[in-house]
DNA sequence: CGAATAGTTGAGCCTGGTCAACAAGAGTGG
DNA sequence: CCACTCTTGTTGACCAGGCTCAACTATTCG
């Protein structure tokens, strides 16, 4: 995975998005734009050269330069200890804006990793902060998005900090199964482009223990889980696990 | 503590702040601001009736009016489960700004409480969003600290996802000495305004571990407790535990 | 000064981690 | 297209870090 770097040459299709056509207009940026305001931010979105699996879109340690969207396809993100151990700070579906936390130092604290094929939308950052100071609409947005980030890192840090593993799971199972929901996905129907392994380094536990979970949850009738593809058979016992976190989106979303 | 809510009449002093006096101001918002912006922000500011230790500075749930800095003194913000589990998902010191996270959803998901007495900034939200469309530098400013906010979480999700209860705690001892120090206090001297059970919530451990932890590490030789206050005698050691987490504050501070 | 709160320490237990073996897919090249 | 390899996932046995329960001590505050 590693080598794969070299293949990293610059990005070759670097054309201009069009906001006002994509279907994730709702949940990017423009929310709540008007035309012309919509106009203007579309200036400065640049689709990339798509990722395959394992490709990086930054590291850590990066200096910022953009802000990106994931179009589609999922990104994780993650910081390092020395000694190999990782944690997962957060996953990027279709609609989802990463990079934030870079700002405060013009340097990327975690590393940001395609989990599956995903295709990228790149704001370069010092002309999306220019336009903000614009527009109105924009800057409100901007304050918006970064508000709810740090709220989702809050509650994840309710999961780590006070959740059993059991609860870690269902929370998560159920914030995976609302978000692709509003992407168009069956209800009660989640593909999971991550591995167990990334499962546990994201809520912090060991794969084996995410694993095992899986099964539990299948034999007690709450999921049924085909690899990747997991059904939930039972949304109330399983909202009653995960309850105060992910119970909560609805809550704030 | 539930029952002095009552006493929380309507903020009896709500004079007028001097941000350009103050000496937390390289700390607050106005970093980076000149004069005249200086002026027109410190319009905004109020100061507020002092809290005593245990009074709310607002309650989860509650709708979002103003940002608040810490003046002196030390508020924790806290997450409930229903079945009382608690999280403690921040510290705020002196020139520290908080409500942040109320912003996505124009309502505080979680309760701030004064661990010790504390005076605070006010900083009406939406007057504060008006002055940042006008004045670049503030925009800017308050992008940055949103961002640092979000880095802040990150590295706690580090801390609670994949780092040992020793580690936690070392960690947390050198960002609160790195932060005081900050604020005047002798170097490697800590004072600690919050109890070990509020250590504990927010470290995700029981307080029994804080509390033995604190006495392993003074027969180690790394600290030495004199109950709240704490003295670090090996900062090298310590460090070398708390590493990754508060060891990087350097990197990004 | 007495009561309540905060902190320390011990004993025993349990959740979840580690190590290990095995199974099942997925990708690759002949 | 199949065989082989490599990665991913499952399951078991055992262990240990940290939690719970409990008793006791030190502080703080009225």
């Amino acid at each position: 995975m590693q080598k794969k770097e070299a293949a990293t040459i610059i990005s070759i299709a670097n054309i201009k998005a069009a906001c006002r056509e994509c279907t994730l207009r709702e949940l990017c940026l423009p929310l709540g734009l008007d035309g012309a305001d919509l106009l203007q931010l579309e200036q400065l979105v640049r689709r990339r050269r798509p990722l395959k699996k394992g490709e990086y879109l930054f590291r850590h340690g990066d200096s910022l330069k953009s802000l990106f969207a994931v179009r589609r396809g999922t990104i994780k993100t993650t910081g390092l200890m020395e000694d190999g151990r990782v944690q997962v700070t957060g996953f990027y579906l279709a609609g989802e804006l990463l990079g934030i936390d870079a700002i405060s130092n013009d340097r990327h604290p975690c590393s940001a990793e395609a989990v599956e094929p995903t295709e990228i939308c790149e704001i370069p950052y010092h002309d999306l902060e220019a336009v903000a100071q614009q527009v109105p609409g924009l800057q409100h947005q901007l304050f918006k998005i970064m508000s709810r980030e740090i709220l989702r890192d809050e509650q994840m840090l309710m999961m780590l900090g006070r959740m059993t593993a059991e609860e870690r799971l269902a929370a998560c199972l159920l914030s995976l199964a609302q978000r692709q929901l509003r992407l168009g996905a069956v209800d009660g129907e989640i593909r999971l482009p991550m591995s167990r392994q990334d499962l546990g380094d994201y809520l912090g536990l060991a794969l084996e223990t995410v694993s095992r979970l899986f099964s539990r949850f299948q034999e007690e009738g709450l999921i049924e889980v085909h690899g990747r593809q997991v059904r939930i058979t039972n949304v109330d016992r399983l909202r009653s696990l995960g309850g105060t976190s992910a119970g909560q989106q609805s809550q704030f979303a």
